[in-house]
DNA sequence: GCGGGTTGCGGCATTATGTCGCATGGTCCA
DNA sequence: TGGACCATGCGACATAATGCCGCAACCCGC
């Protein structure tokens, strides 16, 4: 019967966020195939046949649109979500075009991820709860992202963010945030 | 021979802006036909098969989204460019997936919304804006996508997002937030 | 025509934010 | 070793944003 879940491609270069979204999504009940290169992608993708595919778009510097087309071709009747942590208008379009099925900008809770590859795959009775990300919480996943990405760096993290040193200072210290 | 030159419908409810982009657009040797309304735009569309068009997102209050399908139903071999101040990831990724040709945002010279409707696809030229987005950016974008999820409801947008309505409210019609 | 939902907006009381400024501490380098 | 340079923590305070009323106007299904 397990053989019956979806499948689902993950391909992200960063082993860290990799594993954390595999793992949620197979408490999902989706069978989970990971990659943090191309070419695994690519191989998974062929092997598999997945209905579905999380794609990141800075994969080393390589872009991930590139591999849009490939892994299409690979998999045919694969949804692909594009995922990206520099999201921007010109790149969503391009990935749309190129035949996306969706694309999100990177701080995402897994039911957005879900949401963004359309239904959901797990048993239809259990819809209520898709609660998005409050703003508190993105800002506070975005913030952490750009702190570490900036070596811990409060001012330079500032300067990235565009927000005012004091700003940003009083934010960290109030906000163990829950949610 | 000004016969030979190609036709281009621009649909923007603001008369002013509607007027300049006119212009702008002739002045380019192009045979300008220009709509306030959705119902003129239509009728345009079917008269004249311009090969491109300029779609202005809000038609005061009336999305200009719905417009793409029955325009590109009136003109088939129309290359659509969707133009907005308001936007946002998610509004681009439906307007591409209906069919629009490009998307842009609205601060918008003359020469990127005719490179917007080239023929060919726009350079994937994304290797410098590795530059993650202003926090407030982001809020945006996410505000968006939740707004789009729930159909445009602001009053179900509001209590999904945890915020209150009337802040929600005045953050929708105070951004038009440039990056 | 009524109850229930959404929407736009005016008006506060409260908070959060932008901005300065200053003292402290670390690094790099001549 | 004395600086030049930068990051950090924090106080203070004017300004802007938010939470929170309440109301009038609609739309819609019954």
């Amino acid at each position: 019967m397990p053989d019956r879940n979806p499948q689902i491609l993950v391909v992200d270069d960063d082993p860290v966020f990799n594993r954390i979204l595999a793992r949620a999504l197979e408490q999902r009940n989706l069978r989970v195939h990971a990659a943090q290169t191309p070419d695994e992608a690519l191989g998974l993708a062929k092997q598999f046949q997945p209905e579905m595919a999380v794609l990141d778009l800075n994969l080393n510097g390589q872009s991930g649109l590139a591999l849009l087309k490939p892994l299409m071709d690979a998999s045919p009747y694969c949804r692909i979500l594009v995922l990206t942590g520099y999201a921007s208008i010109a790149t969503a379009v391009e990935a749309v075009k190129l035949g996306a099925h969706n694309y999100l900008a990177k701080p995402a809770d897994v039911d957005s991820i879900l949401l963004a590859l359309g239904r959901y795959p797990t048993v239809p009775d259990e819809q209520p709860p898709a609660q998005p990300m409050s703003v508190e919480r993105l800002e506070w996943e975005h913030i952490q992202r750009v702190l570490s990405e900036q070596q811990g760096n409060v001012s330079a993290t500032a300067r990235a963010l565009k927000m005012h040193r004091r700003t940003l200072q009083r934010k960290l210290q109030k906000r163990p945030v829950k949610e």
